[in-house]
DNA sequence: ACCTGAACACCGTTCAAGT
DNA sequence: ACCTGAACACCGTTCAAGT
């Protein structure tokens, strides 16, 4: 709930000192960079940003003045959203099935979502914040899957969430296309069925 | 000597169907691309470049419809040069110094050239060919390096030519400004002095 | 045969005017 | 307090006119 790209969050004084048309602006943007990211990549033009939300130029550059700044917002919520999916998939599935379904969910982030790969590692210091974030916010939540498996006797337990965490990316990492992400899934579907227990 | 951009090597019929001004802007565009491409990257703007060619825009076009020929070519001519100058250095130089200086010169291809980097795991096809000419060129040059040095005594005879052709640009992946590359330097001036003998 | 550069389309960014 | 969008600068790309 940190704000945004505003280091002093002056708008924190109040939370009435937010207008609505402000905040709705402001989801709009975010809902359109999202759409617009997925559908052309992290170098779209603004205008169509702008456009997509139905927001003026001027509202765009007010909320996000680098375009950095409304990439890391954006990869930082599709990382809560991945994060976020462990849960339900817990919920929802037994615990292997919940683990194999949230590695694919895992794919999707990290190969989907052109921009992630290219901000990990471009070293441009705006983009500083996303590996770290991506680390601590996806780590914990792989580990709970993971121990949940391993509980139910369904997984082996020798499984290191570090190496799981690795292995995706660099599994996607040579990912071009509908093709290479195919192939990325089934070398994950693949690793993810060798953790299942030999022996009941 | 190939025609660069063109398959079909129209003008290889006879030497003189290159007229000699289109040579000569040829030869210019290119060492005006070196030099732009080595002070403000590979996404300078290409009106920049026929600038510093003293050349229309057209030309530029003419000869290199889209960028990546242009930077796949200039990539190209700076791995050549780093290839030639082990032979250079090799002539100059002990076994173990020349293999020492080139590891350096190695560091500068890869982390100075802003370009190749990017180009070499951009996945975008128009780059397909780098990585194979960087891996075919490079390696033969090294192997002789390495070669000379071991049978000098100079330094251990169990090194494999992959291992230090794949070190260094994992050491500067992480080479971000002066004062990464000036690290990495270090790291692969440290990585040579391992491979020294203790022992005479 | 090759070159030039004006011309067009498009994008980033700002800021005076609005509400 | 916030929003809009015209306006400006700049870049990619083409192509009619030149030599």
């Amino acid at each position: 709930m940190a704000g945004g790209a505003s280091r002093q969050g002056a708008e924190n004084r109040t939370s009435r000192a937010v207008r609505a048309d402000a905040q709705r602006n402001m989801d709009a943007l975010l809902q359109a960079a999202a759409t617009v990211f997925a559908a052309s990549g992290v170098n779209a033009p603004m205008r169509q940003i702008a456009a997509e939300a139905g927001v003026g130029v001027g509202t765009l550059y007010r909320h996000f003045p680098q375009r950095s700044d409304l990439i890391v917002t954006i990869m930082r919520r599709e990382i809560d959203v991945c994060a976020e999916a462990a849960r339900v998939l817990s919920s929802e599935h037994a615990p292997a099935e919940a683990l194999a379904r949230w590695m694919q969910r895992y794919v999707d982030l990290v190969s989907t979502k052109r921009g992630l790969a290219a901000a990990l590692h471009s070293g441009d210091p705006a983009y500083e914040p996303l590996p770290v974030y991506f680390e601590k916010r996806l780590k914990p939540e792989l580990r709970v899957l993971l121990d949940n498996a391993v509980a139910s006797g369904e997984i082996r337990a020798d499984i290191e969430v570090d190496d799981l965490v690795i292995a995706v990316p660099s599994l996607c990492m040579s990912a071009q296309g509908e093709e290479g992400l195919a192939r990325a899934r089934r070398m994950v579907a693949l690793l993810t069925d060798g953790l299942r227990r030999s022996a009941p």
